[in-house]
DNA sequence: GACGAATTAGGACAATTGACCTAATCTTTG
DNA sequence: CAAAGATTAGGTCAATTGTCCTAATTCGTC
């Protein structure tokens, strides 16, 4: 792995850890084991390394979301493969809880240019969710169902954070997929009279 | 109000504007108006601002549930009234978040030991909304349905936040209050067969 | 009015920050 | 091999950080 991709994970695995202010170059440098002039010759500004890690992130979630477009039998199996993210990450949420709306959040509060583009991490999840929602029938309301449950998973990520509470996270999984199932048996309900 | 009382409710809106660590002791002596002499006078450390932000923050926010004791004619709406911060806090929310989550997270990133402290603020809601469903006649699902909504209203806030989204806020909240009339229905059912 | 305590001001301090530079080394290419 | 470019190391820079000190001022009490 070139050098470059070696300091936008570690970057990455740090934003995460600590948040993007608490992480100093030298941190990053260290952790990668080079110099600090090393590093600046890959990243001039601390944006640039922030704004490569985004991008990273983007491509990464892009790419698990085309995984399990083609994995995923159908749709409803899709969406709960999303939420089970909760469960697979359950260790790192209960730490540092979820990447996409902790860096959100603290960039929000910086002021930072690059919230908008933190947030088109979220954007990614909200078009792909309202399209597995369309693709169940649900038509104009997917987008709000796609949201809706996006919400639904950042909360239980916040409060699983602040309790470190491993329970918590489960029950919650379970109540999102009970609501799956409730919105789509209230959909063929509906479609049937 | 006297210098002290100044400096937690600066250094209360400065943590939450900007984040605890993005916050410095000049950033709050100058808002005040006070030299860093005297801020130092008053806290020998910025963990001592810290502590005494959470303590406001914890009797501010017991003092608002006492209230809402007080004043809620019964327990359903005393939950709507908290359900309803999130409108009424609507435009700090958007700009800058949960206060409580907020800072809960960016603690927990910082591996921070006054975390817990912060988490007590959840901790305050959570018990006081457990009374209410108590109250209410839920009996042991109440915790967990106090976790429910107090996730709900911080994944609504996360979101509400990234995409700077008035509508949403607002879709949700009405989507919190029927859910908690829609669980109100369900005890009442089975409580008649 | 005098005296001690509380408050305030204005610095100083070492450490760390993001940013930048130069020189040495490695790699590629003709 | 030789020249050119990419990569790396190490150091410098001004600015800012949290912390701390001393001296001046204000205040309450006798």
């Amino acid at each position: 792995m070139s050098t470059r991709d070696r300091i936008i994970e570690t970057a990455d695995r740090l934003f995460y850890q600590q948040g993007f202010e608490a992480t100093s170059f030298a941190d990053i440098a260290s952790a990668v084991g080079i110099s600090r002039g090393n590093f600046y010759h890959h990243f001039k500004t601390k944006d640039d390394i922030l704004d490569a890690v985004i991008n990273q992130r983007l491509a990464n979630t892009e790419q698990m979301l085309d995984h399990w477009e083609v994995t995923g039998n159908d749709p409803a199996e899709r969406i709960r493969s999303f939420i089970h993210i909760l469960i697979v990450n359950g260790e790192k949420i209960r730490k540092f809880g979820c990447p996409v709306g902790t860096l959100s959040s603290e960039l929000a509060k910086l002021n930072h240019s690059a919230q908008s583009d933190a947030a088109g991490l979220f954007t990614l999840f909200r078009t792909w969710l309202g399209r597995q929602f369309s693709a169940l029938g649900f038509g104009a309301k997917s987008d709000g169902l796609a949201m809706h449950i996006l919400g639904r998973s950042q909360g239980v990520a916040t409060l699983a954070n602040a309790f470190d509470d491993k329970g918590f996270l489960q029950s919650e999984v379970t109540l999102m997929c009970d609501w799956l199932d409730g919105q789509i048996a209230d959909l063929n309900r509906s479609a049937q009279s």
